[in-house]
DNA sequence: GTTGTCGTACTACATCTGTAGTAATTAGTT
DNA sequence: AACTAATTACTACAGATGTAGTACGACAAC
């Protein structure tokens, strides 16, 4: 099956270019330049090299219209997460998932409220899951 | 502050060496290129660089022992973990820890049981900390 | 003491990433 | 039709990483 919606890593810049296109699908480089600007000021050459790339590793779909190149994003936001969570998971806590859990209540990213929320997830998703 | 003891990402083959410095501390590179032959099978010169870069960049310190180099981890696996999980977080979830946690219930990393471990987390925290 | 072995240091090279300049193309303007 | 302005394509380069060879130094064996 395809191999190539699996096992994603982007870097930070890489990131920041495909959110812009979460947000915006079908943009030019130049918009997606003129969209990170402030954040991250590139030259819009930069962002074009960023693009082909993005495009040649199969992450992007160009669609010319004249002189332009429209790109849009071939995995969404989640993908993306669940794909580098799950490498994260495996590479650094090797599966190890209580000492993820385990770390994010220490920095306090889990509040005892939050408990409740995750019930609702597991509730969620067991229900016709299981 | 230290600005080092922050920020650290590593690769997968630099998390492997770590994590036999983690076992054995105090390893030379023979020892390392022994102890990761199987999973990973490397020249022992290719050890040896990594080890330098390692060390350049800080995280490793290093003992010389006659003609023998001897190195050890100066950041803990946990510590690492803390660092990369709290970057995968801000990075790639945008500091949405929900987001997150709805994942690994989705991939089913978390599962109704593991509720009562959570809280305990958070208890065994909240009592002297907050 | 000469030689061989082991280990380290240095060098090398391909790929990926961040970054951007220059050249080429195209489309719109006059 | 000629020129200008926008946009893409190609090239470049430095730093990090994966990978390993060669050279050199030191210790052990004979």
């Amino acid at each position: 099956m395809d191999e190539d919606t699996d096992k994603v890593s982007l870097s930070d810049l890489q990131l920041s270019i495909m959110r812009v296109l979460w947000e915006q699908p079908h943009s030019s480089a130049a918009q997606v330049t003129e969209n990170l600007r402030g954040s991250r000021d590139l030259a819009h050459t930069t962002v074009a090299t960023l693009l082909t790339r993005l495009e040649k590793r199969g992450l992007l779909r160009s669609q010319r219209e004249g002189r332009q190149i429209f790109y849009t994003a071939l995995m969404s936001e989640s993908q993306i997460q669940r794909s580098m969570l799950a490498d994260l998971l495996v590479t650094v806590f090797r599966g190890n998932t209580p000492a993820l859990l385990s770390h994010l209540v220490q920095e306090d990213e889990i509040k005892a409220d939050d408990l409740e929320k995750i019930r609702q997830l597991i509730e969620d998703k067991g229900g016709d899951h299981v």
